[in-house]
DNA sequence: CTGAAAGCGCTAACAG
DNA sequence: CTGTTAGCGCTTTCAG
């Protein structure tokens, strides 16, 4: 394997300004850059980034602690933070949490280990008393991603509770007064705020939470789908549901199928989380979009300047979320 | 930040042995190796992993560049290969190629600069003068997926051709003469081969292809649609359509909607991918799934296999898929 | 069973 | 405008 050395004595220089013309961090006369640049064509030489990051002391690496990347919407963020990473000369290291502090720990712990210069987490839950003060004591850049927690660390999420709130308006507003609603992974403020979301929208209207209606989904389909052909099958089963993410709406409409009931006729829905196709769903899910790109965008914003030694208050980012009105709510 | 040697001195040892402790690379003193964890304990001592990959020359990295991290096949694929690696002690850095080569270019390249140990490609059309030659001239393992090339390295993949085949074979068996294809990106076997699959159920059945029934969806959703929709606003239009990915199902799915056309009523479809929640469409989608779990795990296999030092003639994997008879071909 | 010491390939003072 | 050199923190011979 070809070394700097190698390079710089073919062009006759130093090992110094072989560095310098190749992160450019200092004038070089232009023929020596000549012989330098003609010396690593002829070499093939590539940069060791791994020496390069032992000496600088910077990985130009960003790890990602994410807990499910088979969920679309994970997925989605995945893609959009390798993005924002890319653009700016940062490589993405991924790892799947599982929504557990075990795993997530692991994963934590490996990426520390390869000296990250700042890490992406979207925590589970329990993360606040082990993963992340942890992340912390290194002192390496954290922002946390989907959800929040009580730490002292930039955060980016959407508006959760504005969204679910809307949701549930909506179907108030149509007149269904015994609302059911599938809520997600305890312990995860995603999961909370969704819930205050709704809990405030009955609020509204003078409605006291029923917990007969209230379902818990784990987040998961097949628990979603037991929970709700359970609470569906009761005689005084709702007059319309709303799941809180959007493995639970699959979850949901599996069940609410399995046992022949119809949306929007004999149970109205609205969904938190937007598919690509949901247009294509029988019938048309009205749900409330979160705008991934924009989370994922500004978590490597606020990420990369941290990196670059900003040092100001922490910031707590909530992203909008976009209303798409369709026929699963039973308008038309 | 507390090193190897900052360890030692407080164990009273050398470093040596801390780093024999550490990676159980000799044996030694259980009391010596007492102090040594103690010390560990006590200072909180991380490894640092840059520096150990640069000192053993293994990064215990692996690359691997994909071709669209937002489509739910290569998500599941992304993870299925997350999984394995760690497993097996391994980091995952990933890259997004959108299918093009200078992309694809990029993200090797910054692999390559980094280290890493092997990489995984779903190579994108043209990479095998371009990309591919690179990395094997560095003599980084390589393990191809998804798609092939015609390049001397491990390659996994589904058995697609079978997969269209029959898919294609269903849908002539039901009576369909005048079939309808929308074929994927140009350039990548698994668009070759797909296509190849319903080539021979036609020959099968004495019936040549018709090129005005083939519409070049390009793997893409609104490409997909514009076609299709083009195709079926033809007085001669199929009865029936072989969709060859999932990204152009959705498309074909919409312009089939838009036209104010049922499916199976006014055409039949099949579909190469499956969805998770294939079930909730309307229709419910009869579908060629792939084996993505296995796919990426097989991958990985080979890949740490090659890492390992294994030296055998390279192996072309073909992974079964199956085939999930729903109710878009028109069967109850 | 343990240690000394020579690198791994690069960056960045410092010196000229 | 260019070069010398001391590390970065670890692995691994080689010697004891």
């Amino acid at each position: 394997m070809t070394t700097m050395g190698d390079v710089a004595r073919i062009a006759g220089v130093s090992v110094t300004t072989v560095s310098h013309v190749l992160n450019g961090t200092r004038r070089v006369n232009p023929e020596t850059r000549q012989r330098v640049e003609a010396a690593i064509e002829k070499t093939g030489y590539r940069r060791n980034v791994v020496a390069r990051a032992l000496a600088a002391g910077r990985t130009h690496t960003v790890g990602l602690s994410i807990s499910a990347l088979t969920n679309p919407y994970f997925a989605t963020l995945v893609h959009a933070v390798e993005r924002s990473l890319s653009d700016a000369g940062y490589v993405l290291i991924v790892g799947d949490s599982h929504d557990t502090v075990g795993s997530e720990r692991r994963v934590v712990d490996s990426l520390l280990d390869r000296k990250v210069d700042g890490m992406i987490v979207a925590p589970s839950a329990g993360s606040e008393h082990s993963t992340l003060p942890e992340i912390i004591a290194t002192g390496t850049p954290l922002v946390l991603i989907d959800r929040g927690a009580d730490i002292d660390c930039d955060q980016v999420a959407s508006e959760s509770v504005a969204a679910a709130r809307a949701l549930t308006a909506h179907l108030l507003d149509l007149g269904h007064r015994r609302i059911g609603v599938v809520r997600g992974l305890a312990g995860i403020t995603s999961t909370t705020e969704r819930f205050d979301g709704y809990v405030a929208a009955l609020a509204d209207h003078g409605i006291a939470v029923d917990a007969e209606l209230v379902v818990d989904g784990e987040s998961n389909t097949d628990v979603a789908e037991r929970e709700v052909r359970t609470l569906m099958s009761r005689p005084d089963r709702p007059s319309a549901l709303v799941s809180l993410n959007n493995a639970m709406t699959i979850g949901a409409l599996k069940a609410v199928r399995g046992l022949g009931l119809s949306i929007p006729d004999d149970v109205a829905l609205v969904c938190y989380d937007d598919f690509e196709w949901a247009d294509l769903f029988a019938p048309r899910l009205t749900a409330a979009a979160q705008d991934v790109d924009t989370v994922g965008a500004t978590a490597v914003k606020l990420l990369l300047s941290r990196i670059d030694g900003q040092q100001d208050e922490p910031q707590r980012i909530l992203v909008p979320t976009t209303f798409h009105h369709r026929n699963s709510c039973g308008c038309t």
